[in-house]
RNA sequence: GCCGCUAUCGUCUAGUGGUUAGGACGACAGGUUUUCAUCCUGUAAACCAGGGUUCGAUUCCCUGUAGCGGCACCA
């Protein structure tokens, strides 16, 4: 049987590494065993659209690489895809359960019920409905429907024996049916709630195996309650464990590196390296099959993922090991690689918004990159071959993309700027630095002026003037490279200089000397 | 408060009725290096507590503790 699965977001419209953790099984089993993965949206509160929230949605997981088989944007044979488009469907249940006896019409006010959950707390007692409209006569009970009387539908929980899921991650889950409440199963306004909406639509769409957050883990048995109730097949069922914040508490949040999908990929970390860093939260791969450094493929995911293996405590996010993960990735790329994902980067995610940029507030760092790379991206291209070699030496010190742009913009820049942070003066004065470097400067011209670049000679020459004027070697090439960098750290110097040409390095150099001076 | 779930280095985790409890990130210390980074080597670092079961428990059971989750006409 072809296995589908599911991802049922509300259209929020946001997408973050939580996100994408709980929906990332879905589309690596579903490619794992040559099932579908269905996007249905969740849209049954009235109260919380947001403009263009599926859109979005579907951009961000797209472009981390989750794609749908099915949903909104792409319709199969189980639609529609948006619940809200379903209400039909739920409302036709939810009358079966009532022709069967297995719910109830409740006219309950909010108000009665909040003053109910009121004495509820007071008493210690677990707020719950009470059943108070249970068992109303039920042509009473249709009369006043049909008198037009507020109401809802609620679900007739049995409140005698127990209940027991099962649960691929967690294994025998069990509750006392007293403990259930009857839950609202139609909303006064028409709208179904999760509880049915899912478990109806889970079944008319074929649903092979529900994966979801664990916050659902304690509404599991009124779920299973309602596919007996509909004589259905239970689906496979698995609870996924959160993503914690940092320092252990609560579910991920916004503060602590919860960030949207669209600043994750601004930033510059790399579609594998999210996916990677995403499953390696609360799962491992089999012992035998997992790699010293934990770097993984999405191809490599695909094949070692499986739901057995899902831990079942909360992971905290962990940043320098993303980090860790997403510089390892960028290693692997070749060179021609890196710098087509870097100009990709560039024209994808930095010039170009994301849906959800509409109502996600920038940060920062978002519009600084965004000048870098203005400036920078037509340089770059009007000469790949120059941005490939510039790139090369940075390839090993890039953690994230967005260090790009600054790193290499010594060989972009015709004139360098420094502040005296940029020179080191521990040994040396600025004065100093100046009379040193305007004395190396004829014997760098006298070996580099064919644009002849060789090693012995350049050393030859640097920690021979450091000796005659007493100096350590590394305060002269610390000099130098303060002079044609404009910083304390850059790639090897000679290497840049390759690249950059004499001209250049000799136009910094002069430069430097009156700066120093100044 | 009530209900449920969970518990291995700081973090992510492997693993077992008998192991020197393994790896990764991070930290620290060395090495390589003209800086930074890379790379290499090494060090410190854990089985929540108490009871059982057992010849033997980190592992199985119970209790406690702690953490997380849930307790809506939100998902």
């Amino acid at each position: 049987m072809q296995q589908r699965f599911r991802a049922a977001p509300s259209p929020t419209g946001k997408v973050h590494i939580g996100t994408i953790r709980a929906y990332l099984p879905n589309f690596l089993l579903a490619k794992k065993y040559g099932g579908k993965n269905i996007l249905r949206i969740e849209d049954t509160d009235q109260t919380r659209l947001v403009p263009n929230g599926v859109e979005a949605m579907i951009e961000a997981y797209e472009e981390v690489g989750i794609s749908f088989d099915e949903g909104p944007h792409k319709e199969g044979d189980f639609g529609p895809y948006i619940q809200s488009q379903r209400l039909d469907i739920y409302k036709k249940y939810a009358q079966e359960l009532l022709d069967n006896d297995y719910a109830y019409y409740c006219f309950c006010t909010k108000e009665r019920l909040e003053e109910l959950r009121e004495t509820q707390k007071a008493n210690k007692q677990k707020p719950r409905y009470d059943g108070f409209c249970r068992n109303i006569d039920k042509s009473e009970a249709l009369k006043r429907v049909n008198d037009g009387e507020a109401h809802v539908i609620r679900m007739k929980f049995p409140q005698e024996g127990g209940t027991v899921c099962h649960d691929l991650i967690f294994g025998k889950v069990s509750v006392k049916n007293s403990d259930v409440e009857d839950q609202v199963l139609m909303k006064a306004d028409g709208f179904p709630t999760y509880h049915l909406a899912v478990v109806v639509d889970d079944h008319l769409m074929g649903i092979t195996t529900a994966i979801r957050g664990v916050d659902w883990l304690p509404s599991f048995p009124k779920h299973v309650k309602l596919y007996e109730f509909f004589g259905w097949e239970l689906p496979k069922f698995a609870h996924l464990p959160l993503i914690l914040n940092p320092d252990g508490r609560k579910k991920l949040s916004k503060r602590h590196g919860a960030f949207p999908v669209s600043q994750i990929l601004r930033k510059g970390y790399l579609k594998e390296a999210v996916m990677n860093y995403a499953m390696l939260c609360g799962w491992s791969p089999k012992p035998e099959l997992a790699h010293q450094d934990e770097i993984y493929t999405v191809e490599e995911l695909i094949k070692l993922f499986d739901l057995d293996r899902v831990h079942k405590t909360a992971a905290r996010y962990d940043q320098a090991k993303f980090d860790y993960i997403n510089s390892k990735h960028i290693r692997r790329l070749t060179i021609d690689q890196f710098s087509e994902r870097i100009i990709d980067w560039a024209k994808r995610y930095v010039m170009r918004r994301f849906i959800s940029d509409e109502y996600t507030e920038a940060a920062e760092w978002e519009a600084e990159v965004k000048s870098f790379v203005e400036k920078y991206l037509p340089l770059w291209e009007k000469d790949l071959e120059y941005f490939k070699r510039a790139l090369a030496l940075e390839h090993e010190r890039i953690t994230v993309l967005s260090e790009v742009p600054s790193a290499l913009d010594f060989f972009y820049e015709k004139e360098l700027s420094w502040e005296d942070s940029d020179w080191n003066t521990k040994n040396h004065t600025k004065s100093e630095l100046a009379d040193a470097l305007e004395k190396l400067l004829p014997r760098l011209e006298e070996i580099f002026k064919g644009n002849q670049f060789d090693h012995e000679a350049w050393e030859k020459v640097v920690r021979g003037l450091a000796d005659e004027l007493n100096w350590k070697h590394g305060d002269m090439f610390m000099a130098v490279r303060s002079a044609t960098t404009g910083r304390l750290q850059s790639p090897p110097l000679l290497e840049s200089f390759e690249i950059m040409g004499w001209e250049k390095v000799k136009a910094f150099v002069e430069q430097a000397i009156v700066w120093l001076r100044k």
